[in-house]
DNA sequence: ATTTATGCAAACATTTTGCAATAAA
DNA sequence: TTTATTGCAAAATGTTTGCATAAAT
């Protein structure tokens, strides 16, 4: 496991704690999936992975899990076409969908205040944050 | 019907066409009560409002229809937390989200060609296209 | 000791599919 | 007339809930 795994994962069970979730092995074995992959995961990826990986765990614990995980941003929980994901990042970030491979990448993009204003002028919304979905294709070069 | 209203219902049909997508009389009930409420509604929304104005319609063929409209670009289709929702506009657009009232309002954002590129040079995709998700709280001025 | 989490079984909601009847072109 | 669409019934998915047991603090 990276240094920066480590920091997520440690981040992660820190927030719980602050939300007066219990680490439970169930709950560990999710973070650390989630934590180590940088990948985004449906629950059966989840439920699937960790029975796989010898870390046994119910589906209803999963959906459980998942639901107070997210709810209390210690994960982050994303609705797309082919289902609900969940990623390790709750800081504001968007993402890049590679439309040949279906991979979720995370990124980093910060708006020009003058966008912000023009929605705000334009729909009479005071703009607390934003997500940009991105798709493309990778480069071949 | 608006003039707007009408031009989208316009433009809808002769998708369909292009499509060889026929005009039966449930696709025209769907399309016109998406031309006309600019919301973004559910299946089952549809499937109710429609009976309820005596526009009969089952539920395979809402699905049915949804899935195929939107395929083909004549609809809109969005995943959200409570569900897949069809809106009229399949031009490139933004959403705004109010979280008081979980309105979905359809803007227009451009972003700078600075941004896509970075985003590009980020992650090795070649950016085709992108959708903001913005959220926020009317103004109380 | 107290409170939270687990996970089976069952309910639920949403979406998909087989197929015979129907309607659009 | 030909081909696409409809919609019932049934199944497949994905997610939630009741509740007794087990585990974390």
């Amino acid at each position: 496991m990276s240094t920066l795994e480590a920091a997520l994962l440690e981040a992660a069970l820190q927030k719980c704690q602050e939300a007066n979730l219990r680490v439970s092995r169930q709950r560990r074995y999710i973070l650390e999936l989630l934590c180590q992959t940088g990948e985004h995961l449906s629950a059966r990826d989840i439920y699937d992975r960790l029975n796989q990986q010898g870390k046994p765990i119910g589906h209803t614990s999963v959906y459980q899990n998942l639901e107070a995980l997210s709810s209390h941003q210690v994960v982050e929980c994303i609705d797309r076409a082919d289902g609900r994901l969940y990623g390790r990042r709750t800081d504001p970030h968007s993402h890049v969908t590679c439309l040949d491979s279906q991979r979720i990448m995370d990124v980093d993009v910060v708006l020009p205040p003058e966008v912000i204003a023009a929605v705000e002028a334009q729909t009479g919304i005071r703009i607390d944050g934003y997500r940009i979905e991105f798709f493309g294709r990778e480069q071949q070069s």
